[in-house]
This record gives C-alpha cells, structure tokens and sequence, in this order.
DNA sequence: ATGTTTTCATGATGGCGATCATGAATAGCC
DNA sequence: GGCTATTCATGATCGCCATCATGAAAACAT
C-alpha cells in the first residue's frame, strides 16, 4: 500500500520521534527496531525504507534530540528573560528537576545515551558531539550578558564548566536514585554549582579576573590538621 | 578437570577483572560472556560454575569496580597529603584526564556504565548507588579537614557537587571527543570548578553568596510542558 | 480512469549470544 | 593410592533481532 506525501514524511518523523524516545529510555541496543516502528505506528518491514540501517536511525535520533533541546533551551532562556528572571538558572533548575531525573526518555541525550554513542562508530560520536556543541552555544549565549568583561574563550570556558555540572549532576542523581534523599541533594547541589559556574568560571587562569570579587580564594592545599 | 582452591579463585577473580574492564570500555551488551571469559583465560563453559548469569556478573563487577576507585581515591589522597600538595586537587586532576577520557576501560565505572545501569533492574541500580555513595565518602573525607566549619550535611552536599562536576566533566570531554581542542578545554574547566566546588559547595543555603550582579531569585521552575 | 510507482505488512533468513548438557580430567579426601 | 566431587572445555539449544524478499494496495501522473 502507498501513503500520500504528508503521511509519509509524517511517519519518517514518527520513527524518528520513537527512536529518540525510547533510545533514550531503553538504549541503543535494547530497543528494537520492531519495538521503534510499533511506537511509531507502523510494523518492522516499514523500516528500510525510511533509513538504512539501524545505526543510521541511532544516528539521526541522537543529533535530532540534542537539537530539539538545544532550541528548546533558546526558547525557555528566552521565556525567562521576558519574564525578569535569570535565564541559565531557569535552564538548569528545568533541567535538574526530578521530573527529567525519572524520565530520561524525553530528556538530555548527553547524559541517557553519550557514554553509548562515544564508544560506538564514528558517526555517532559525531551527531553526539556536534549536538553537544549545540548546547554549548546556547549557554554561551546566555551566558554572554551577564559577563560582559569575559573573553569568547572564556565564555566557552564558563559554558563547558556549566553543561559539566548539569549532566553531571544528572547523572549522579540517577545513580543515586535507590536513595532518594541524596538523589534530591545531588540535584540541588548541582544546580547550585552550576549557576554559580556560569556566573564566575572560565575567567583568565593566571590573574584574579577583574570580573568578579567571588569566593574568597579558595584556600590553598588546606593546613590540615590531620586525616582520618 | 578440576582445578585447586587457589587457582579457583583466581579464575573467579581473573573474570571479574576482565568484566570489569570489557564492560567499562564497551557496555554491558554488547560484551559477550565469550569475550569476558576468554580475556579471563577460560572458555565460555566456565562461566556459570562462578556466576549465576550475565547479569549477576555485571552487578558485582560494576560494585568491585567502583569501590576499588573508592580505594585507589583514598590512597591516592593519603600520598599527596604525604607530600604537601592538595589531596582534592590530586584527585580531581587525575580524574579529568586526557588519559581518563581515552581509556574508559580502566576509568571510572559511573561515566562508563552509569546510564545503561540506572536503566537495568534493580539489582543493577543498587550496585551502582552503593559504589557511588563509596566515591562520595572518601570526597567527604577528603573535603572535611579543608573546611571545619561546614556539617555532615554540607560536606556531603560538597562532595555531591565536586563528583557531579567530575563525572560532568568526563563525559563532556568524551562527548567532545570529535574536536580535541574543545575536549581538553572541558576537561580543565570541570577541574577547576571540581576543585572550587570541593571548597565552597555546600554551605547553609539561606545566605546568598557576595556574588557580582546579584540575579534576582531565580523564578521557580516554570510549568513543564514538555520533557527538557 | 488507468497504469505505474511507491510504501507498507507479512513473513523468511541468518547469525549471534546466553544458557544448558555432556564428558574429561584433576584436586581433595579417605 | 583410589574414589569422588568439582571444574573446565566442547558443543548443542533456543530465542531474539537486524535485515532482506514478496505481495498488496493506494497515490500520483498522464
């Protein structure tokens, strides 16, 4: 049977809209392709004609959801600046929520799927680390305003110390998850940190930035009176 | 043929090490039981005379894993206290390495293994949280002497913050493995923000930090329409 | 309208991998 | 030293899944 034109990129959506989510939820390798076409209305034989390869569809996904949440962020970033509110913290208090810990399916690809896509083909390391790139500008972005005295070099920097608390703080949070208290903690302390890394990271590493009198130099290897 | 008690347990050990290894550098499912025992020395019908399943083996070689980290953390810190440098520091810097990165089958099991464990059953999940609470008491440890002022609750917030920022940081700079440059970038920017998080995370969360532009109080998490 | 083309569903195929027998050989016990 | 339990190797078994035919039916072009 044949599909009008509309149905049909419809359905090339649907596929990739199911590999994303349920790749995310289950793995590259759990999930079948039988299980993507199902979620996506179909059955396994309507596969090959939308990609050629399982990879290829893993690869599409990836890129896809790194994408949609990069816009997502610029969106939302937006939305808290009209609002009169910090746009990096609303994006890192939307994303260190309990709500994106306990639903990896419809969350950050970065954290669900980049320890699988670095060890896999080449091409999948690429749509992981060009989406990730795509994070990376938004918060650059965001995070160029408010840190008007910071190099772009410095700016990356800031960025990259920013998504690193963000994933990582995810992550922490779901391995944590048996324990739901420190899960909690974990997300809140992460949100902390990395507020406070787009807000003070990525200054000049030899003198005292000019950019802001934060913490009071951390104090050099500790005196310490003695270990346990 | 039967084999003496010690060599018995070396066999059993010798498998668990190359699990260990084999399941950090290329994921739990695409590593065969074939492939483990014979890194192991064995064939594959030694198997399930040492392990009941696949699974049963993931589970105590993620934990084995993760607490030897725990230890090699601990000594590590105890060596450079012994010689005057900063234990967190040590620890940081010899965790976001470029070597780190690269080698994630000698690495840390909670960047490596941490999604495709939170997503497998129970048993996997809790061998995850309790190597990871592992990893957090030495940091806690580690962060107590530096910072007399803070509480149990504080020192484990800044524990949580550093491990997020360098487990973040990881699997950023794995993420970025396609663009060098980019990736060591993030791999310094987590570290120093690993280390300031060790000395400034964690604090009671009523006082605002003497930060530069004072953000307003970030607007709640606004209604979620859809997943991050 | 009709023929052609395309897309989907049904149903192989083929390989792979976890798990389970079977047998051989040896360590440990008497 | 001989018996026995145990451990490893070889080799099924069984199911699952990516991928590949085949056919039907509907859309598009003329």
């Amino acid at each position: 049977m044949r599909v009008s034109r509309a149905t049909l990129e419809n359905h090339r959506r649907a596929i990739l809209d199911a590999a994303g989510r349920l790749f995310r939820r289950g793995g590259l390798e759990r999930v079948t392709l039988a299980e993507v076409t199902r979620e996506a209305g179909l059955t396994h034989g309507a596969f090959y004609g939308h990609y050629p390869s399982k990879t290829a569809l893993a690869e599409a996904a990836c890129r896809d959801s790194l994408e949609c949440a990069a816009a997502k962020w610029r969106v939302r970033a937006a939305e808290a600046r009209a609002a009169g509110a910090d746009p990096v913290a609303a994006l890192v208090h939307r994303y260190l929520t309990e709500r994106h810990r306990d639903e990896p399916g419809g969350g950050c690809a970065l954290v669900a799927l980049g320890a699988e896509l670095c060890r896999g083909e080449p091409g999948l390391r690429e749509a992981l680390s060009i989406g990730t790139r795509a994070l990376l500008a938004v918060l650059e972005e965001e995070i160029a305003p408010r840190r008007p005295a910071l190099d772009p070099d410095g700016r990356r920097r800031a960025a990259l110390a920013t998504l690193a608390a963000m994933a990582g703080g995810l992550q922490l949070a779901r391995a944590c998850g048996p324990d739901p208290e420190l899960s909690r903690e974990a997300l809140e302390a992460a949100a902390l940190l990395a507020v406070q890394a787009a807000d003070t990271a990525g200054a000049p590493p030899q003198p005292a930035p000019p950019d802001a009198p934060d913490q009071p130099r951390p104090a050099p290897p500790p005196p310490l009176p003695e270990g346990p």
